[in-house]
DNA sequence: CCAACAATTATACGTTTGTATAATTAAGGA
DNA sequence: TCCTTAATTATACAAACGTATAATTGTTGG
């Protein structure tokens, strides 16, 4: 007699976030290879069979969790922003600071970021993920740009701005990145001063505070 | 009647070589999970039983391929520099554009990249190595920054010169990172001349051609 | 209060995995 | 030349994987 295990439905959108946030959990501990349909079923409280039914196959599943690891880290750094000032500079450099500062800086977001970039140059859909949200925290970096240099009087022709666009972010990735990797040899380092310094240079314009 | 294979007897030095060789091979392709037994002792032609005579299991397997991988990239970075002229300016100039040129750029070094920096958040062995080649790497554009900007009359503390080298090694890297990861969308661009471009804002030092 | 339906569990299947062990064969010294 | 030894192949096995499908159960509208 064995009595079969009691449950309660939840809403598909609750479900399908609790799967992915255990799918992100298990990468971040264990790697790619820890995040089995068993073991994620397990720490998301559900059986299995129940993973099939929200997503067709574990790739689907996998490839949702990336969105979400990426759109988390862009609001991340964009979460701030709304509730600052209208001053455009301000906002720019309060950017800066959260691209290299926790939880982005966090070992965690480093390990699932580099679990999915691993996937990124043979599955379409994680390159298709991966493009999107790179270009919408590109375009994000972008318009804080203008904005700041337009306040300075600054002129900007489009392709200028892409440029520093795509510089200063792969600034910022390549920041955030050694940071996470090895946060011993960069605690004793200001990151945030550093990135505002370069930052400062890149554009011709003063952002240290 | 089926025949035993035939085979012929290789050094121990060699048989590991191509085993780890293969290792690569088959992560670079098709992520860790590629990089089974039975296709590393395929690719390496020979029968999967032999791996468990050189490698009482695949993971020092894994874990002898990955510091293989570390060492290579660290020597044929070092070698690179050794053929460049003695023109302080252009040798730093060369040594920013091969850093965003093929075969750095290739998806292939991305993979295995993410592959190794998947693993050092958790593996103590890894993050060693890591930081030992994040380091060396650092030090030679610190040096390479320090004839340049001397060459021009310029004076450089070592703390300025530090974050020079951090700011340039984090542009480098998350330009080579994003080129690799979407091919497509950095194919038009001049990725090269943004590089010079950005490094010659962040030293005020022209670099461009 | 009941019926219909979707959500969830349970079970099963075929593959593939890493590893263990026995059988064979190439190579070198006596 | 033969005989020993280590290198290599061959076979086997239990465990774990992703997936498919059937059986149940919670929920909701009438």
């Amino acid at each position: 007699m064995s009595p079969r295990r009691s449950f309660q439905r939840a809403g598909e959108e609750a479900r399908r976030a609790a799967l992915i946030s255990a799918t992100l959990d298990l990468i971040a501990e264990g790697g790619p290879a820890a995040a089995t349909v068993r073991a994620i079923a397990a720490r998301a409280d559900v059986t299995p069979g129940l993973i099939r039914h929200y997503f067709a196959t574990k790739e689907d599943l996998v490839a949702a969790a990336h969105e979400s690891l990426m759109t988390g880290l862009t609001e991340a750094a964009t979460a701030r922003l709304d509730e600052l000032t209208d001053n455009p500079r301000a906002r720019l450099r309060d950017f800066i600071v959260a691209s290299v500062s926790p939880p982005v800086t966090e070992p965690r977001a480093m390990a699932l970021w580099a679990a999915s970039m691993q996937l990124v140059p043979r599955d379409a859909a994680m390159r298709r993920v991966h493009e999107a949200t790179y270009l919408a925290f590109r375009d994000r970096l972008a318009g804080l740009i203008a904005d700041a240099l337009h306040a300075a009087g600054r002129s900007t022709d489009t392709a200028t701005l892409r440029a520093h666009a795509i510089a200063g972010n792969a600034l910022l990735d390549g920041l955030w990145i050694e940071a996470a990797a090895i946060p011993d040899h960069f605690s004793e380092i200001d990151l945030p001063e550093l990135a505002l310094s370069a930052f400062s240079r890149l554009l011709n314009l003063p952002l240290e505070d």
